[in-house]
DNA sequence: ACAACACTGTGACATGCATCACTGCCAGTC
DNA sequence: GACTGGCAGTGATGCATGTCACAGTGTTGT
């Protein structure tokens, strides 16, 4: 029998209040595990195995696509409360990734391994609606992803990038180069260049080297 | 107490072996109520409240997307032995749809009323797994849409979209008017025609008037 | 202090697609 | 058989963005 684990404990009940059954909390307790990622690490690439759902508790993380030929496209950051989606069935059917996850920033989570996914989903009523509503809200991430690229122009999909990026960084003061912006946009350095100036002229941000502030 | 449909019963244990239990079985038969829809009918509209998650028997279901300016964009197809898994937590958290539904073909479904989504979920595993599946399969069509859109020209967007619709109606001669493409790629009529006039020089399809032949 | 490098700015040009304007063509209706 | 409306084809033009080339400027390491 393993031990219940008091700062995880600690950690669910404040960060997940969701899933506030107490059996739950001390299964969880028991079998998750603390990890920790310095902010750029990658946590999970494209195509390898998933082991474990994790629970974002600090920081957070970016999730984003590449196809064949390297081209990188942004899907949205998870936060503290969040989960990955992605990995439930990824885990449950033993498939590759299709996304990679980068820390954002430091970040904290808690592990969960593949194996209770599915157990606890039977015996816990919380668990199996946090896991459909995780699903559920990612769904729509996705779809407004979508619109985001299928109906606007560049410069709006910047603006709303860098407001998301600020919210997942808690501050309105950004660090990332051009180059970086563009390829989580897909698009070319020079174009994220030219928008940022004009946003700037436009009085809607302020540049510096490495250093984006939104006004 | 209901009866058990014993229509519903048959086409429930034709279509969908993935959900084999028994009980399971006979408690669709009870709660389902079989529905038809005309090629062309919209199922759901954008916007509209969810009150079934449908399971499709026969024909297919075109899914797309639309923004407040009236752009559309068509997202995926549904087929026999699938469901919409929009429908599932838009039902049970009473939200509205995000997409509009409309038949592709002639096509048949089952209803099943929300309420029974939550409970065959503790009750049966094969429901359950079900529901994960289908999660699961629609994230990975919406990625693969976002892949489309975000690293695909029109022409090879094209192609890959004919191809669909011609799994979709089960016939390599497709009847729909260069404007509907146009509608569904959220891309002009023009560049439509120029591109299959160009896929028709490259030997890829045959053009007629309300008509496109795959070769 | 200097070299080396990473980041940013900018002009010239190419390309994909939208938009506009118009023509021609086919099908059904009177 | 002529009118009408929906559909398809096509040229001209414009705009957003990609691509290439290069210059300028800040940052870092020795």
């Amino acid at each position: 029998m393993q031990e219940i684990n008091q700062e995880i404990l600690a950690l669910v009940r404040k960060y997940y209040p969701q899933i506030a059954e107490r059996g739950l909390q001390d299964e969880i307790a028991k079998m998750g595990k603390v990890m920790q990622f310095k902010a750029g690490e990658v946590i999970m690439d494209f195509g390898s195995y998933v082991k474990l759902v994790p629970l974002i508790i600090e920081g957070s993380i970016k999730v984003s696509r590449e196809d064949e030929d390297g081209n990188e496209l942004f899907l949205y950051y998870l936060q503290p409360g969040e989960t990955c989606s992605m990995s439930f069935t990824c885990c449950m059917m033993n498939k590759k990734s299709e996304i990679r996850t980068i820390a954002e920033e430091d970040t904290l989570i808690i592990g969960i391994p593949t194996r209770f996914m599915d157990e606890w989903m039977g015996r816990f009523q919380s668990w199996k609606n946090f896991v459909m509503t995780s699903y559920d809200n990612r769904m729509l991430e996705l779809v407004r992803t979508i619109d985001s690229i299928a109906f606007k122009k560049m410069d709006e999909r910047l603006l709303q990038y860098l407001e998301r990026k600020a919210e997942a960084n808690k501050s309105r003061t950004l660090n990332a180069t051009h180059q970086e912006i563009a390829y989580d946009l897909n698009a070319s350095r020079e174009a994220i260049s030219r928008l940022l100036k004009q946003l700037e002229k436009d009085g809607l941000v302020e540049l510096g080297r490495n250093r984006i502030e939104l006004l």
